[in-house]
Order: C-alpha cells, then sequence, then structure tokens
DNA sequence: GCCGTTTTCGGCCCGACTGTTTTCAGTCG
C-alpha cells in the first residue's frame, strides 16, 4: 500500500498529541514530533524504506517507530493510537492548541469536568465552573474565552498564519530601522529567528537589539506606525502585533552581550538544543546571557555570535545552516562545513519570460535589467505551444522570438542572451514542440504545468521522459510546489535523481518565493545523489530577476557551494 | 522514544511569563 510521508508525519504528530495527553515523558513526546518532521521532510518515501528495514537510518526514527511505520504501511493504522483515540476524544486534542492550554490541562479539564471539545470547554467557562478545579482560577477562565474568540474569530483554515520570506524581511527591516530611529546613535537592531535563517516562510518576527536603555526601547515599539498592539514590553524586551496580524518579539541586550541573544534568537529551536546538549557534555551551559563554565563558574559573555561559536569549539555557523540537519557535527571537524554560494557569485539567470508569453517586459528591457544585475548572460525563455491561458507561443511564434533574440543580442553589449524555451512536458511525457524547432534553441527548460494529479509512477514516467529528452538541458520548478498553498506533485524524487545524474540534465531551483523549488531538502538530496543544479528567477517582469536572492537563499540552506550550481559558470563552460 | 569520544541504561537546553500559589506547575519559544 502506497503510503505518503506526508501521511506518516500527520500519523505520527497525532500519536505524539495522543501520548501527551496520556501523560507520557515530554521527551517521548519530543521523539514522536521529532519523527514527525524528519518524515515530512525526507526526499525519499519513508514507507518504502520501512519495508526494507531501513527507516531506522534517519535521524530521530529506530525500531519502535519503524515497526509503527510498518504497521500504518500494511494495515492503515497504528494499533497504539486506536486504544489512545478511543480514550481522548478529539475535540480534546483541539483544546490543547489553544494559548496557555496544554496537554496537563486539557488533561485535567476531561478528568475533572468531563470537557471534550472547545464548546464544552466554552460552557463550562461561561459557567464559572473551571475556576472550582484546584490551580485553575478566574484570570485563567477569561484567558481561555478570549482564547476562543480568537479562534473562532480566524477564518477556516488560517490556523497559524504564516508570511512568505519576503513579505517578513520586510516588514521586520522596517520595524528595525523605525526602531533605530526612535532608539537613537547607540541602538543596534537586526533581525533574527526564521527569518534571518531564510526560511521558506516564518511565523512571527524576531528582532534583536542592544541597548543601553532597554526600557525606553521597548516602549518605543508602540510607537511605530506598523504596530496595532504591544502585549508587554520591559527592560527584556517587548511583545507586540502589526496590523496585518503578525506577531513581533523583540528581545533587548546590553550590548556586551549581544553575540549570545543574537544566537539565542536565531536559532533554530533544535539547533540550539542540540547545541546546549553537546556544550554540556563539555561542561558548559549556553543561554542567551553567556556561557556557564561549570568548572570554573565563570560566565563568558559575547559580543559577536563569532564567539559563542568558537568558546564551543565550533567553527561560525551560518544562520541558514541552523537547523540541526548535521550542521553542528559538521562544525566540529576541520573543514567540515561548506563554503556556502553566494549571490555574487551567480553570473547568469536561465529562467525569464517577455511578452511574447506571459511576461511584462520587452527582450531588450529583460537583457538590460540582467545586465544591471551583473549577469554575463540570459536566457529568454517563454512558454510554448500549448501552454494556454492566451500566452501560449505557436511554433512560428517561436521561430520568430528566436531572431528577435539574436536581433537583440548582437545590438546589446555586456550581456549574452541565450534563445530558449520554457517548454511544457505533456501527460505522456514528450514536449509540446518538434525536435527539429528546440535544436535551433540554445537552451531549454522543460516545465509540469497540467495534470498536477497524476499518480506517483505515472508522474515520475512523465518526469524521466522529459530528462531523457537529448534536447531539454533543464526542469523547471521539478515538484511544483507552491508554499503554503499547493503540494509538490507526486514523484518518486530517488528514480528522478537518478535519471538527472545519469544524463546530466540540469535540475533547477526555481528562485520564486511562492516556489523556492527543489526546496532545500531536495536540492541537497539531488546534489548528493550526483545531479547538477540551475538556480533561475523565473522572472515575468524586469523587477523580478531579483528574485535571485531567494533561490540562492534556498540553495544555501540547502548546504550547496558555488560548484553545485552551474550559472556560477562562465557561459563558454556553461555550454559545454 | 532515541541514543552513545563519560553511557546499551539513564540521561535527554535554558529561561521567561502567567496564574496560582506560599514555593510552584504549566506553557511557550
Amino acid at each position: 500500500m502506497h503510503l505518503s510521508n506526508a501521511a506518516i508525519a500527520d500519523a505520527l504528530e497525532e500519536l505524539g498529541d495522543l501520548y501527551e495527553l496520556d501523560g507520557a515523558i515530554v521527551h517521548r513526546v519530543l521523539a514522536y514530533r521529532t519523527a514527525a518532521k524528519t518524515v515530512r521532510e525526507a526526499s525519499v518515501s519513508v514507507s518504502a524504506l520501512a519495508g526494507e528495514g531501513r527507516a531506522t537510518e534517519l535521524a530521530g526514527i529506530g525500531k519502535t517507530l519503524q515497526e509503527k511505520i510498518q504497521a500504518l504501511a500494511q494495515t492503515g493504522s497504528i494499533p497504539a493510537a486506536e486504544r489512545l483515540r478511543a480514550q481522548f476524544p478529539p475535540g480534546l486534542v483541539e483544546i490543547t492548541r489553544l494559548p496557555g492550554l496544554g496537554p496537563k490541562r486539557a488533561r485535567l479539564l476531561h478528568s475533572e469536568l468531563g470537557i471534550d471539545s472547545p464548546q464544552a470547554l466554552r460552557e463550562a467557562a461561561l459557567a464559572q465552573r473551571l475556576r472550582g478545579v484546584r490551580g485553575l482560577g478566574p484570570k485563567f477562565e477569561a484567558s481561555v474565552l478570549v482564547a476562543l474568540e480568537e479562534m473562532e474569530a480566524r477564518p477556516a483554515g488560517s490556523h497559524g498564519a504564516r508570511v512568505l520570506l519576503p513579505r517578513a524581511i520586510e516588514i521586520g527591516e522596517v520595524l528595525a530601522s523605525g526602531l533605530r530611529e526612535l532608539g537613537g546613535a547607540d541602538t543596534y537592531v537586526q533581525l533574527a529567528g526564521s527569518a534571518r535563517r531564510q526560511a521558506d516562510s516564518v511565523k512571527d518576527i524576531d528582532l534583536v537589539a542592544a541597548s543601553t536603555r532597554p526600557l525606553e526601547l521597548a516602549e518605543s515599539v508602540a510607537r511605530l506606525e506598523e504596530i496595532e498592539r504591544v502585549s508587554s514590553a520591559g527592560t527584556a524586551g517587548a511583545k507586540a502585533r502589526t496590523h496585518s496580524g503578525i506577531g513581533v518579539d523583540l528581545r533587548i541586550a546590553a550590548p556586551g552581550q549581544l553575540g549570545n541573544l543574537l544566537q539565542h534568537f536565531t536559532g533554530s529551536g533544535a539547533h540550539n538544543a542540540t547545541l546546549r546538549e553537546a556544550a554540556v557534555r563539555r561542561g558548559l551551559h549556553v543561554s542567551e546571557y553567556g556561557i556557564l563554565d561549570d568548572a570554573t563558574q565563570a560566565v563568558d559573555e559575547c559580543t559577536s555570535e563569532r564567539e559563542v561559536y568558537e568558546r564551543l569549539g565550533l567553527a561560525y555557523i551560518e544562520p541558514e545552516l541552523r537547523e540541526d540537519r548535521g550542521e553542528l557535527q559538521a562544525a566540529a571537524r576541520p573543514d567540515g562545513l561548506p563554503t556556502l554560494i553566494e549571490l555574487g557569485d551567480i553570473r547568469g539567470d536561465l529562467h525569464s519570460h517577455t511578452i511574447a508569453s506571459d511576461g511584462h517586459n520587452t527582450i531588450s528591457e529583460m537583457a538590460e535589467a540582467a545586465r544591471e544585475h551583473g549577469y554575463e548572460y540570459l536566457a529568454i525563455t517563454d512558454h510554448s505551444a500549448s501552454h494556454g491561458f492566451g500566452n501560449d507561443v505557436s511554433p512560428e511564434q517561436l521561430r520568430r522570438q528566436i531572431e528577435l533574440v539574436h536581433e537583440a543580442n548582437a545590438q546589446i553589449e555586456g550581456i549574452e542572451l541565450l534563445a530558449g524555451s520554457e517548454v511544457n512536458v505533456l501527460p505522456d511525457g514528450s514536449l509540446d514542440y518538434e525536435d527539429e524547432l528546440l535544436e535551433r534553441l540554445d537552451w531549454v527548460v522543460a516545465s509540469v504545468h497540467t495534470s498536477f494529479g497524476m499518480g506517483e509512477r505515472e508522474m515520475t514516467a512523465r518526469m524521466i521522459a522529459a530528462i531523457e529528452h537529448p534536447l531539454v538541458d533543464a526542469i523547471g520548478h521539478p515538484t511544483g510546489r507552491l508554499i503554503g498553498r499547493r503540494e509538490p506533485y507526486a514523484l518518486d524524487l530517488d528514480a528522478v535523481f537518478a535519471a538527472a545524474a545519469r544524463t546530466g540534465t540540469l535540475l533547477e531551483i526555481n528562485a520564486n518565493p511562492d516556489r523556492r523549488d527543489l526546496s532545500e531538502i531536495n536540492a541537497r538530496a539531488a546534489v548528493e545523489a550526483g545531479v547538477g543544479l540551475v538556480i533561475d528567477s523565473d522572472a515575468h517582469r524586469t523587477a523580478t530577476l531579483a528574485n535571485m536572492r531567494w533561490g540562492v537563499a534556498t540553495a544555501r540552506r540547502a548546504w550547496l557551494t558555488a560548484a553545485d550550481v552551474a550559472n556560477t559558470r562562465p557561459l563558454g563552460e556553461l555550454r559545454k
């Protein structure tokens, strides 16, 4: 039976929730949650892996969890989950999602008052029955009602809304510069958290500041025009919310402890937990205030993050790598960490659109804009014959477009234009131009734009057919995901990577911030499988050529070096 | 539940905040 990684991850998360309600120790619950995350992010089929008894190769999955995954694959359910579900109704799990309510209180309410759903909780709170339970009082009752109201005020599905990285950085930078202005000359403010790590999306905006007048700075948050309300402000920082509903968390350190706080507040949580556990084994205790040495009882304060890592015997770790994906182990070895690719390493963009299809600028406008980015080359890759939406380019139009690209290339100095196309991969794996026409192009990107719902076997065959086509240079946005909106299509990525490595077909990291496809996890797996990558903006206008930075961010999160990415090469080398 | 240059058993980061309490439990990041 086929079982997607997402389905396994959901089942493990549910089991974690149930065990938590059942009173299991936190470490056991955490084991389920980290395993769920590992499974969700795995670039291979965990179900298949478990079938071969190899799921234990994944970090955080041992014999027990592998057996549970096997049971799920074979029978469609996990016996332990069946048993616990009978004990704890789904409404109780919902209650644990309310702020201020966790498993302990949910279980208490269930056993003491028979509360088994948010509705039942509301009724009990309104009847003032919660205050009768030991440890709960009137304030708790009131906060429960507020939490319930806020849950209902949210439109369905927007639970825990996240914003895409560009928006988070934009808001974060505006807030940071506003605070610098209000704080005066000696105020230092910078973005931390998942936005600093360049994650796909961000839940709330974390800011770190250093100031000698922390209370004043925290109170100035309320004066920022983007801020709707401030829920707390003290010498340690402030918590607030923007008018657009995004949480803002500001933490303030004394300048001498800025390195400690920045390291702490950049995270990720998993990175910090692993870092601190390793430190404890060496007799050191790391917090946002410093590093305590057991032996001397002295606390080391660090002005920079570099000092924090150095004090722990580690090489500096770039924020993009701080996800507990092996970076701490690598940082302990000499030259264990890669020299990450940078935006400045990119020499050209190999996926762009013009008014010939659904773009908004002409060939020369795109060419000039690309030259301003410092690129040596730009491929014009409009959509192909079957694209539809009124944006298709007929074979005849493509012949004309090739001439136009060549003409524009002759006219413009300082950049080389490649005549290309983003060709549709049809459901049967064939392309929608004749080979004779494709041969006339300098560069061919093949992408799937239709029939996303195909089964894994068919979709994988379709993709591999495109990869094996001798005239295809690269596959555009290989999994079709839209961050937070559309799941990747069903693909056996192991097989796809093997085909790409065998044929030398490049796979794209599409830099559109809604896509970032391949994802960091998949891009890293692709390179490990011997696949060459290319990072493209997929620009549809001159301004979005700048999207390249999001693709580079994904590449950095994938541990990639410039050597892993084809368009860091000069054109002559790329052509070979 | 996982995992091992202290361990195959006994550990498994660190601190802030809240609300309820007379010293702490639960929740959160």
